[in-house]
DNA sequence: CTAATAGTGTCTGTAAGACAATATTTT
DNA sequence: AAAATATTGTCTTACAGACACTATTAG
């Protein structure tokens, strides 16, 4: 049998069903905290409860396609977001319908505008990271996951500059690390720091039309630089609790 | 209508036909050469070629217990083996038969007997990472992504010590980093980085039982500490391609 | 004026990397 | 004896973090 016969004499119902999905967790920083996008489920299973948003993939749909029409349709937004790979989530139970495999996406965005809700959601909103409703399904432990990831990535990667306008200053930076890790970074070290690293940012030459709200020199602007990786990278305060 | 209702309504063929595989790249070293599992397809499609070992997942069957049972169809092996989720792959079109989503997985191991076949493969070989035939479907990129995982966690887990027995000496830890980086580390510099890192490596008061094989000292036994993060990391030299 | 913030300077401790030195073992 | 290897020592440079200081702007 020559690979065109078998190919024609074969039977893709064969196969066990299983329904593939993909999940989004959308970030962005507002009013000073890093949120999450969630939308209410409007239908069972789960009807009421907060979840990620997604859905099943469609033929001929590549998979990061397929997350970043998710998300579009939740929020209306497509340009300046940056969306990458998180991890797939397939353990037998996790949706009481069927088989489901979901393959999750990190997304990282500015400031968005609110979310109107798409066809099947009862509502969909920013939530705050840190004080999160109960999920449905596993979609607790998806965001955990990419809590954890967008926090390791801020690390070593330019990631920050996604969660912030296209020009910034230092201290707009210094805020997304504060917010996005939880911590207060001393502003004159982290000033330094960033300006050492070839690559993560370059100057404008343009300066804020006004000092900050509270007082304060115009801060110079600045935009993401070329770099890909940060080297020296930025490394969180000691964690000694995730070492052991 | 109510969770039950609906869920007694639906009919799980509504869904577009998908299958889920299992895809495992597993990377073991031998012979001083990090070295890739791989399988020589006895079927169509790609009959002939080399593939990673890998399979459709069964109703009931969790991931990570799918990509293990895979590996041990054939390896014959189990234990001591760590295996981690690397990515997964679902681009239109990457298999002729349908539409399939591939969950990857990363498996490490310290030097393992010859593979022997499984049901469907003409052959199994452990093949150098550095001279790899042409793979069949996406799986070159899969196996790329893998080795640059591995590659990566080097540096800031533990995950050398999977590579290497029980106990071990640091010049066979040195082995590893040179083997899965490709690079020749500096023998004094290396032994003091490991024995500083806190829980990377604890003594066991043994010494190997003669010398090197070209002569030197007995070596010191250590086998691997409780850190599951390495801190401060070892970073690989700076790689400015990458940065860029 | 006072408070707040941007940006720079200085100092200290830790760590990375180059290089050297010594002791031990094989051939 | 010669060569290889394990292990430790020394020195230089880079960098993170603490702290201090100046300049600029809002209120």
């Amino acid at each position: 049998m020559d690979e065109s016969e078998f190919l024609a004499g074969y039977d893709p119902r064969d196969f066990p069903p299983v329904a593939v999905t993909v999940d989004v967790v959308a970030l962005t920083i507002r009013e000073n905290a890093l949120r999450v996008l969630l939308v209410e489920r409007g239908e069972p299973p789960q009807a009421g409860r907060w979840a990620l948003p997604g859905g099943f993939i469609r033929p001929g749909e590549d998979l990061p396609e397929a997350a970043a029409r998710e998300l579009a349709e939740e929020t209306g937004l497509t340009p300046r977001v940056h969306i990458e790979q998180l991890a797939s989530y397939g353990a037998p139970g996790r949706d009481p319908r069927m088989r489901v495999v979901s393959i999750s996406y990190l997304a990282f965005a500015p400031d968005l505008p609110d979310p109107r809700p798409g066809s099947d959601a009862a509502d969909a909103a920013w939530h705050r990271a840190d004080r999160l409703p109960a999920l449905a399904f596993d979609h607790g432990r998806i965001l955990a996951d990419g809590l954890e990831r967008a926090r390791a990535k801020l690390e070593y990667t330019p990631l920050a500059t996604a969660f912030v306008g296209e020009t910034f200053t230092i201290s707009e930076l210094r805020g997304v690390y504060e917010t996005v890790w939880g911590v207060v970074l001393h502003a004159g070290n982290f000033h330094r720091k960033v300006l050492s690293v070839p690559g993560f940012v370059e100057g404008t030459g343009e300066t804020t039309e006004s000092g900050g709200a509270r007082g304060g020199p115009r801060a110079k602007l600045y935009r993401a630089g070329d770099a890909r990786l940060l080297h020296p990278a930025l490394l969180r305060p000691a964690r000694e609790e995730e070492i052991r």
